[in-house]
Formats: structure tokens, C-alpha cells, sequence
DNA sequence: GTGTGACTTAAAGTCCGTT
DNA sequence: TAACGGACTTTAAGTCACA
């Protein structure tokens, strides 16, 4: 299982856990729209500093990202 | 904490824990030397694919690389 | 709201060295 | 053994139009 896999997966279902939509997320993140669709069809192996934006809004560290199973709580609608 | 300063760290204390040098670390993960040195010194933001192939030769998952505390027996020298 | 292709450019990553 | 620089290549990153 790659980081790429498990990454995609996390940032769908942490997203969608949250209402947002990729638009949403990339506008909160400060990245292109685009780029959040690339990385959930594993376009790009991302950087860690993209991770840490990312993570930065969808409510978790940057780590459980890369995690295969999502934490108890991380995908909780939790302002 | 930014995930740059975090992986640094990381690297560092488990590299030296496995009692390898930065080059013998590169080649068993089949990237270059000066790169280690480069991330332990927090030069580039790695991309997760490097990530995947340096916690497999440091035995642990590559999630790992990215918390701010090692988990119990992550800095362990088992082969 | 999302997927995708084509394209550009900034940064990752390599390879050669020296200190 | 590790830090570091320079020149180089590859890929992540960013933008845009369109389905």
C-alpha cells in the first residue's frame, strides 16, 4: 500500500466527512482546485508541505494522513 | 512544527539508532547521498514516495516519519 | 462539483566534486 | 562521516480550457 493510495483515500473521506468540496478545500489550503484532484486520482506524489496545508484544514496532523486507519475522531465534523 | 523540522528529526534519530550513516541509508533506499543530507538539514520538502522508501529500510511505516513523538520501539535496532 | 489534457515554471532529486 | 556547492535532469506544482 502506498502513501499515494492511502493519501488519496484519507483526503476523500476526511473532506466529504467535513462537507467540503474539493473547490472548498483547495481555496482553504491556498492550492489550485485541480491539484486536490490530482493527488485523489494519485497524479502526484505530493510534498510534505502541501500535506501540512492540508492537514491544517481538514481538522488533523499531518501524519494521519499517511495513516492506513484513520484515527477514531479524524473524521469527525468538528470545527 | 512543520513536517520538514518533524521528518529531520526523525530521520536522524532513527538513522543513527539503526547505526547507519546517511550514505548507507541512501543506498539501501536507492536515493542519493547528498539528498539524506539535504532533508536531514531540512533543505527540500520530500515527497511521499521518498518517504515510503526510507521508512522501509528504517522498519517503520511511513506515517511514522511524520509524528512529532516516535512511537515505543520505533527507534529499536531490529533488523 | 469533478475529471482530464496540454502546457509552463518552480522545486524535487541526481551527480559531480571539495572541505 | 557529514556539510555543502554547482550544474544538471525529472517531477511536483500551478494555470487554463473544456468535457
Amino acid at each position: 500500500m502506498s502513501s499515494r493510495e492511502i493519501l488519496a483515500h484519507n483526503l476523500r473521506v476526511l473532506r466529504t466527512a467535513k462537507g467540503l468540496s474539493q473547490e472548498a478545500l483547495a481555496d482553504a489550503a491556498e492550492i489550485d482546485r485541480t491539484y486536490v484532484s490530482s493527488l485523489e486520482r494519485k497524479k502526484y506524489s505530493a510534498s510534505i508541505d502541501r500535506l501540512d496545508k492540508l492537514a491544517a484544514q481538514l481538522g488533523v496532523e499531518t501524519h494521519v494522513l499517511l495513516m492506513k486507519d484513520l484515527p477514531p475522531g479524524a473524521a469527525d465534523d468538528k470545527p
